[in-house]
DNA sequence: TTCTGTGGTCAATGGCGTTGTCATAAGGTG
DNA sequence: CACCTTATGACAACGCCATTGACCACAGAA
């Protein structure tokens, strides 16, 4: 049947033949991520995009896009990676190391909170497609410039490159869900937590304010900021004029 | 209808109507979690639970379930703090602080990422169960008894836990994945990403080696290392002799 | 023994991803 | 300009999913 589409990469020789949907949409890689990105964005509960859904949004029978994507994974892989090259686009470039990771981290984190769909199932997938190398490049960059040798540059590189993927499927999750799951677990804190017996629970009971206030909030700034103290003191043993032989 | 089923807390007190299923087994909370449980062991592929296979894995017609738990979402939230109370069953009370929670963060780690389908579903989510209200008594403990004042255990236990989950779910989304997808996503460090042109990604090329080593192991346990040395940092900080007034 | 209502079953609804098949127009060719 | 090839859009169908309403058997209280 082969309705497989082409090699995602070297479509750009053969020229497309764009025949028109029936609505007049002409249907192409491009658009299709960005209707799949506009469809996540206004959010429309708990499963925004879905094959049809993005079918009827295109104003085309949801079938055409397997002409494009294989099948919804690529889809989402292509998402991914569009939003990791936006992310890229925005970050800026000078500024000492930790700054500029912090920077980064912040803004990744960012991106997809504001798309907790893609997040969920892209966060921990490897899209190999251009954005993504762009910034695997562009982050390793920081570390070894600050002074790291490639071996500790690779391992602290996908520490924090997982650090913040990690937080931000997790505060991802949490936007995702549907508004009265979403509600519940807020109110958890105060509602549960902060009732319990000091007898029974006496640390719980003596952090029950702090607690309230901290866990309605995303933990990644204060844990990003721990994780680059420690980095930092790392990077003086590594740079530390002679201390051995 | 009324199909919703009881409170869940004091279902204790009224004794169950044990009516065995046409199979003859008899259905309860803790059975149909326990099979859940098994049944997302056994892995089988991409979406291992759902309410048709858990009801045939019982013995029992799909819509049994929904005389037990309001839905699915209920029934993951019981699936997962029945992780919890395992978790928690296993791990020591003894050593310093920081030898407490590299174990209870390790242990925690490992049972998420041996029960991939839950941790994606459960790991952002409040179970406001026992076991997960004795995990958050026990963990607060731990940052108090090491010196911390109220507000910040809670802080610094939100963004333990939080590493550790959101760590949890990319590890664990990654062993979730169907075979091919996992094996394309390791392959691409050395089959994409070492192929690379120097010239137009030098820090990619020198770092091709222990990239690819470090990319297909989890980097839970470096990231948790840094982020307990800045935290050792902070709470010397607290617990210093005045340095101000 | 009778009565009550829990809880197991059946059937149906509306959604989903995906694919087999067909039809048609775009683009190259002369 | 007409022809042919084939990429690509549309349709219909399959099998899966979660959830619900109606029915009724039977366990336990009286």
């Amino acid at each position: 049947m082969d309705r497989t589409p082409p090699q995602p990469e070297r479509a750009i020789a053969r020229k497309r033949r764009r025949r028109p949907t029936k609505s007049g949409v002409v249907l192409s890689h491009e658009l299709i991520v960005d209707t799949a990105i506009r469809l996540l964005n206004q959010g429309g509960g708990d499963d925004a995009l879905t094959v049809r859904r993005l079918g009827t949004a295109l104003g085309a029978d949801p079938s055409s896009i397997y002409r494009y994507f294989r099948d919804t994974d690529d889809l989402v892989l292509a998402v991914a990676d569009e939003l990791i090259g936006r992310t890229l686009a925005g970050t800026r470039r000078d500024g000492g190391w930790r700054e500029r990771l912090r920077h980064v981290g912040e803004h990744l984190h960012a991106t997809y909170v504001a798309h907790p769909k893609v997040a969920l199932l892209a966060a921990s997938r490897v899209t190999r497609r251009p954005n993504e190398i762009r910034a695997v490049e562009t982050g390793l960059a920081i570390f070894r410039e600050a002074g790291f040798p490639p071996d500790l540059a690779a391992r602290h590189y996908h520490q924090f490159v997982d650090l913040t993927l990690g937080f931000a499927a997790l505060d991802a999750a949490a936007n995702a869900l549907p508004p009265e799951a979403a509600a519940a677990d807020r109110a958890a804190w105060t509602a549960t937590y902060a009732r319990l017996d000091p007898r029974t629970h006496p640390h719980i009971s003596a952090c029950a304010v702090p607690l309230a206030k901290t866990m309605v909030t995303s933990a990644y700034p204060g844990a990003l900021a721990l994780f680059l103290d420690g980095l930092e003191a790392r990077l003086a043993e590594v740079t530390a004029p002679g201390t051995g032989r």
